[in-house]
DNA sequence: GCTTGGCACTCGGAACGAACGAGTGCCAGG
DNA sequence: CCTGGCACTCGTTCGTTCCGAGTGCCAAGC
């Protein structure tokens, strides 16, 4: 009973702390939630919340801010995920629908959460190791040069131009397609690899100098971990909202954002599409972020966490309404990744 | 005779207001620079430029400060462009070469004027439409399914998957490579497409239909003018290095540098390399740049400009450096597109 | 046993004013 | 035309005061 209000109370200090973003008071916290009782009696809860780590004051007499602690507290158990408005959802849907290809999504899908959130957006291009082989095309440009064309299941197209030490003739080019696209179509680049690898054995020793160098350099692009950590940034506009404190995060954030490996870590692990993850100032990997929070989530086709995407903002921020834009826009990318 | 010191006092003014940020006053600027004169002169000679309008006082009884007049007579004629040091020239050297692909080169690029300059760096790519066509492909993936894949000049590659109407055959598309290829190989892409139109005339009823689908998918490839919009930006953490009123035009440059259209207006017509435009406060197109100068060139293969880069930083930058780091990227930026 | 009104206390921030000093403009003499 | 001198301006700094939001605690009440 005792415990419930004092959770309401905590509750209510964080998002008025949200919303105002000033230390709250108990006085302004009855007035402005229905608690029912006095500010006497919220200044009691107050001092336990404060005993128990999950409050603190800036300074003596002033109002109760939330620690890390008291808005993990806040989204593990107080809050839930804020449904988006239909105009939200139609918003999303149409705009993404409207996507002409990976890299379009990609860009609209930053630029969505970002307005969603008004914060920092984060998206991950689909990691190539965990996608498929659709397709590999195999063509002849000139007698010792050819085009190696890879297909992804993302959508993503991969190409290199091998130069051959000895011709390959057409016939043999045909054949080696068809061999090329019976081993790795269908299978994981992280798998496929170990396939090719054995397929210049199975020619004469004439060809199997140029099929050597072909599958290596299908490999090669297979491997290339380089787009991997390609990431798309959006609405760092968003940053010069923060008038007060915030600001001197300002710089580490905006180095942050240059470094594509930190945003990696950032975002973590992909989860599910469904399973939003919250991560709060101090739990994050950098000490100089540590009055930042990263709201993430995995997307994907079919549910399978290719990459991430999620948002960068201040501890102090709406996570409910947050945490229902990262969870959207992951589903609908999702979605748009099932059909392309 | 007293003209020259003026103009002497002029660059001093600058010199020192950009190194350190404030208000410079007669007697610091005898200080430290050999004028021969004492203050008190010095104050006439400012009480003239200020009555023409080179600097002015933030307020009585501080230093002055250039005006963008004032930077524009002295990037005109009272600065030279600072030569790089050699370490500087051969840090651009390896790091260009270094480059793998057309991706890499203008990362990379970015970067590097992002250090050279600690300003925020701006590049360009490639515009689509001024680059030539160095080949096209033509692969069938099923009976009535073609990739058709486009190589530049400048080493980007478009690719496209076309759906035909009706199958043609694998000899129909040999020939059609072959026509396609001596049709455009060479041309600008630009005017390219005149030539493409009137191909499916030479083909009889029956297989004009699938060949003008495909012509017209290779022309929308060629007028992608998405791409053609495609900058990168790099350094914005420098952003944060402006600790005092600057700070105040760091929203609208945050804003600013989301929105691709308005950075490719702001870098504006891409001039030859060895050219640099500076454009100064108010001179740019932006109200709420006014305090932002730009210093960009044009950059491409062959002298032939194809595409844009440049910094932006406050209108109080070091315009001489920042004027050698651009020139010299782009120079090593033209050459490596020259090889490639 | 919880809740509540009352009350003394704390302390950050705004408001005010004085002292300081960098820098200026002007003038008379070299 | 340059220079030293001098009165003047005005933004900045620093100390002081004052105000009020907010607290903790206590004794009384439900």
């Amino acid at each position: 009973m005792v415990e419930d209000r004092k959770l309401a109370v905590l509750r209510a200090i964080v998002e008025d702390y949200v919303s105002t973003q000033e230390p709250v008071g108990s006085k302004s916290l009855v007035d402005r939630h229905r608690l029912g009782v006095s500010p006497a009696t919220v200044r009691n809860d107050m001092a336990a919340l404060e005993e128990e780590g999950f409050i603190t004051q800036p300074h003596t007499s002033a109002g109760r801010i939330p620690t890390d602690k008291g808005y993990r507290l806040f989204v593990d158990r107080l809050s839930q995920i804020k449904p988006l408005t239909p105009a939200e959802r139609r918003a999303i849907a149409t705009l993404l629908e409207g996507a002409i290809d990976l890299d379009d999504v990609v860009q609209r899908s930053v630029r969505l959460l970002a307005q969603l959130t008004r914060q920092v957006a984060i998206v991950q291009y689909p990691v190539l190791s965990r996608s498929t082989v659709r397709h590999v095309e195999v063509v002849p440009l000139t007698t010792a040069r050819v085009l190696v064309v890879l297909i992804l299941s993302t959508g993503r197209v991969e190409q290199r131009v091998v130069e051959l030490p000895t011709p390959l003739e057409d016939d043999r080019i045909a054949d080696l397609h068809t061999r090329l696209n019976r081993t790795i179509v269908g299978e994981r680049l992280a798998d496929a690899s170990a396939g090719l690898v054995l397929l210049p054995d199975e020619y004469d020793a004439e060809q199997r100098g140029p099929v050597a160098v072909l599958v290596a350099a299908l490999i090669e692009a297979m491997s290339d971990h380089r787009s991997d950590e390609r990431v798309v940034v959006g609405g760092t506009a968003n940053l010069a909202r923060f008038g007060d404190g915030f600001d001197l995060a300002i710089r580490p954030m905006l180095e942050a954002l240059e470094e594509h490996v930190v945003l990696l870590k950032l975002l973590g692990e992909a989860s599910s599409p469904s399973k939003v993850t919250v991560r709060i100032g101090h739990e994050g990997p950098y000490q100089e972020l540590a009055s930042t929070s990263v709201v993430s989530t995995g997307y994907g086709p079919g549910d399978e966490a290719l990459a991430t995407l999620g948002i960068v903002g201040p501890t102090r921020m709406d996570y409910p309404g947050s945490m229902a834009a990262v969870r959207a826009v992951a589903r609908y990318v999702s979605r748009i990744l099932d059909e392309g």
